[in-house]
RNA sequence: GCCCCCUUCGUCUAGGGGCCCAGGACACAGCCCUUUCAAGGCUGCGACGAGGGUUCGAAUCCCUCAGGGGGCGCCA
C-alpha cells in the first residue's frame, strides 16, 4: 500500500507568475489530482528584500484563476502549516540545531570579507572556489567560546566525502562526484535560513512524496540530497522538468512580452487553454492529440512523460489553441464571459440591453474569435454605423447601380417578413430590380450596411440589427 | 574555470534498432467550400547538430566534438 501522494507548489513571491512557475505548478496540481493526492502551495519567502505582499496577492489570484486550487496552504491553511517560510523561522532553527548536535554541521566564523578574498585567489588559481573547511575542525571550547562572546557566525553542514546519485523522474541518472560541492552555509548570520536548507526542512516537514520542479534546480539537488542525508530522512522523488524559453529561446523573461498568468487572462484567453498549451509545452501523451479538457488533462496526466529538452513558448501556438477551447464553448457559457466586455466596449447601445439579440450577437461572432477581447472589435465593426474605408470599397457603394439596388432592397425590407427567408426573398427581388447577382448583389449590400468588406454572415448580421436600422443604413 | 542537463521541420512534438528517404500540430503558401472574412477540408513547404564507431541495418545504442541552457552566493 503506497502513501498518499503530496505534492506542492513552492514560488517565491518576487514578481508575478509567469508561466514558467505555472507549467510547474499544473503538473504537480495534475499529479495530484490524478492520483487522488495533496497540492500544497507554500510561499518562499525568506528573502526578505525582494518578497512583496504584493506579489503574494497576484500569485494566488493568478493561481485561483488557473484553476490551480490547493489543498493546504495560504487563505485555506493545513496541518503542516504555516505555509510562509519567513513564518516557519523556528522550524529551520530547530533542524540546524539537530544537524549541528549530530556533528553534521558546524558554525563558521570566517568573515565575508575573507571568503571572497579565497574565491578570487581560487578563481585565479583555477581552482574551484569551494568553502576550505577553515571552521570545520575548530575545538569544541574555541567554537563556544567565540558564540559566548558574541562573534558572528554562519552554520554550514560537512558535506561528505562521497558520489550522490540522483534517480530523477524525467532525467534518469544523474550523478555528483564527491569533489564537486565544498561545505554549505545552511543559516545566515543573521540566522535565516538559506534556500536549499528551507526547502528540505519543508519538504520534510510537510511530508513532500514528490517534487516536480523546474531544471534551475537540478544542480541543487545534490546539497538537498546530502540535507537528507544528515537529516536521517528519506528523500521524495525528483523530477526535473526542463526550462520554457522565450521566442529568442533564452531563458523566458519580461522582455519576451506577456509572460505574466495574470496578461493572459487580461488579453482575453480562457482559462481551460492556457492549461491545454501550458501542460503540451514540455509534456505529450504520446500520441497526436493537441486538444484537451483540464479534466482529460487530469486523466491522461504522467509525470514519466514530462521532456528532458527546453521548449519555445509560442504565442501563435496558444492563439490557435485558445480560439478552439473558444468555438467549442457553448452560447450559454460564452454569453456571461463576453457581454460584460461588449457593454464595456458600448455601454449606451441599446441592442446590448436586450438578452435575446446580445445572444444573438454572440453566436454570430463567436466563430471569428480567438480571444475573448476580439469580441468588441467585432461586434463594434457590425453595431456601429461606419463608412467604407478602401477606395475600393468607396466605389463599388458609389456606382447609380449599387444606389439603385439599396433603394430597391430598402422598399423590399419595408415590406418583407423579417426573417431570413424573408430577407433573403428581398435580396433576391431587388437584385432582378436592379440587375444585380452573386457578388457584385451582396458585396455592396455588405459594405454599404457593415462599411466593410468583410466580417459574419450577412444574414446575421441582419438579424441583429433588426429591419429599422437596416433600412436606415440603405437609405443613408 | 569547474559541475550538471539538453539537442528531430522556423516553433511544439511523435518515434527508443528494420513499421521512418521520419508522423501530427502551429505558422506559411496554394486549392476547395462560401455572397465576404473567418471557421472547416485538402495539398504543399519543411527536421534527425557534426564526426567517428557498434550492427546485415541507426533518428534510435556507444564515444568525441560543437551548440544551447542551468548551477557553482550569507538569491530563490
Amino acid at each position: 500500500m503506497s502513501q498518499q501522494v503530496r505534492v506542492r507548489f513552492a514560488p517565491s513571491p518576487t514578481g508575478y507568475l509567469h508561466v514558467g512557475g505555472a507549467r510547474t505548478a499544473l503538473f504537480n496540481w495534475l499529479y495530484a489530482k490524478k492520483t487522488g493526492g495533496k497540492f500544497i502551495l507554500r510561499v518562499e519567502d525568506t528573502d526578505v528584500e525582494r518578497s512583496t505582499q504584493e506579489s503574494v496577492d497576484g500569485l494566488l489570484r493568478d493561481m485561483k484563476w488557473l484553476g490551480l486550487t490547493w489543498d493546504e496552504g495560504p487563505e485555506v491553511g493545513g496541518p503542516h502549516g504555516p505555509y510562509f517560510q519567513s513564518q516557519r523561522l523556528h522550524i529551520y532553527q530547530e533542524y540546524a540545531r539537530r544537524l549541528v548536535a549530530n556533528g553534521a554541521a558546524y558554525p563558521c566564523f570566517c568573515s565575508e570579507a575573507d571568503l571572497e578574498a579565497k574565491r578570487q585567489k581560487a578563481e585565479e588559481e583555477h581552482r574551484s572556489v569551494h568553502y576550505d573547511g577553515t571552521c570545520r575542525h575548530l575545538a569544541k571550547e574555541e567554537v563556544e567560546r567565540r558564540i559566548a562572546a558574541g562573534e558572528p557566525h554562519v552554520i554550514r553542514v560537512k558535506v561528505p566525502e562521497k558520489d550522490y546519485v540522483l534517480e530523477d523522474l524525467v532525467r534518469g541518472r544523474v550523478e555528483w562526484k564527491a569533489e564537486t560541492l565544498g561545505d554549505f552555509i545552511i543559516l545566515r548570520s543573521s540566522g535565516m535560513p538559506v534556500y536549499n536548507f528551507c526547502v528540505v526542512a519543508d519538504d520534510a516537514d510537510m511530508q513532500i512524496t514528490h517534487v516536480v520542479r523546474a531544471e534551475e534546480h537540478l544542480t541543487n539537488t545534490h546539497r538537498q540530497l546530502i540535507l537528507y542525508e544528515a537529516l536521517g530522512i528519506k528523500p521524495p522523488i525528483f523530477g526535473h522538468a526542463s526550462l520554457i524559453l522565450g521566442e529568442d529561446k533564452s531563458k523566458l523573461s519580461k522582455r519576451h512580452g506577456a509572460t505574466a498568468v495574470g496578461q493572459y487572462a487580461e488579453d482575453g484567453f480562457l482559462r481551460e487553454a492556457l492549461i491545454n498549451f501550458l501542460a503540451l509545452l514540455g509534456w505529450n501523451e504520446g500520441n497526436d492529440r493537441e486538444i484537451y479538457s483540464v479534466d482529460e488533462l487530469i486523466e491522461c496526466f504522467t509525470l514519466e512523460r514530462i521532456s528532458k529538452s527546453p521548449g519555445v513558448f509560442d504565442h501563435n501556438k496558444l492563439i490557435w489553441m485558445n480560439g478552439q477551447h473558444l468555438r467549442a464553448l457553448s452560447v450559454d457559457t460564452l454569453l456571461p464571459m463576453v457581454e460584460p466586455l461588449l457593454k464595456k466596449a458600448m455601454p449606451d447601445d441599446p441592442r446590448l440591453s436586450n438578452p435575446e439579440l446580445t445572444r444573438k450577437l454572440v453566436e454570430l461572432i463567436q466563430i471569428k474569435m480567438n480571444t475573448l477581447n476580439d469580441a468588441a472589435p467585432v461586434a463594434e465593426a457590425i453595431l456601429r454605423t461606419s463608412q467604407p474605408e478602401s477606395e475600393e470599397d468607396i466605389a463599388m457603394i458609389s456606382t447609380d447601380k449599387s444606389k439603385a439596388l439599396f433603394t430597391a432592397l430598402a422598399d423590399e425590407f419595408s415590406k418583407c417578413e423579417w426573417v431570413r427567408d424573408g430577407y433573403n426573398a428581398a435580396i433576391k427581388a431587388a437584385g432582378k430590380t436592379a440587375e444585380a447577382k452573386g457578388k457584385d448583389l451582396f458585396m455592396p449590400i455588405r459594405v454599404k450596411i457593415t462599411g466593410s468588406g468583410h466580417g459574419p454572415e450577412l444574414v446575421g448580421i441582419l438579424d441583429v440589427l433588426g429591419r429599422d436600422e437596416v433600412i436606415a443604413r440603405l437609405r443613408a
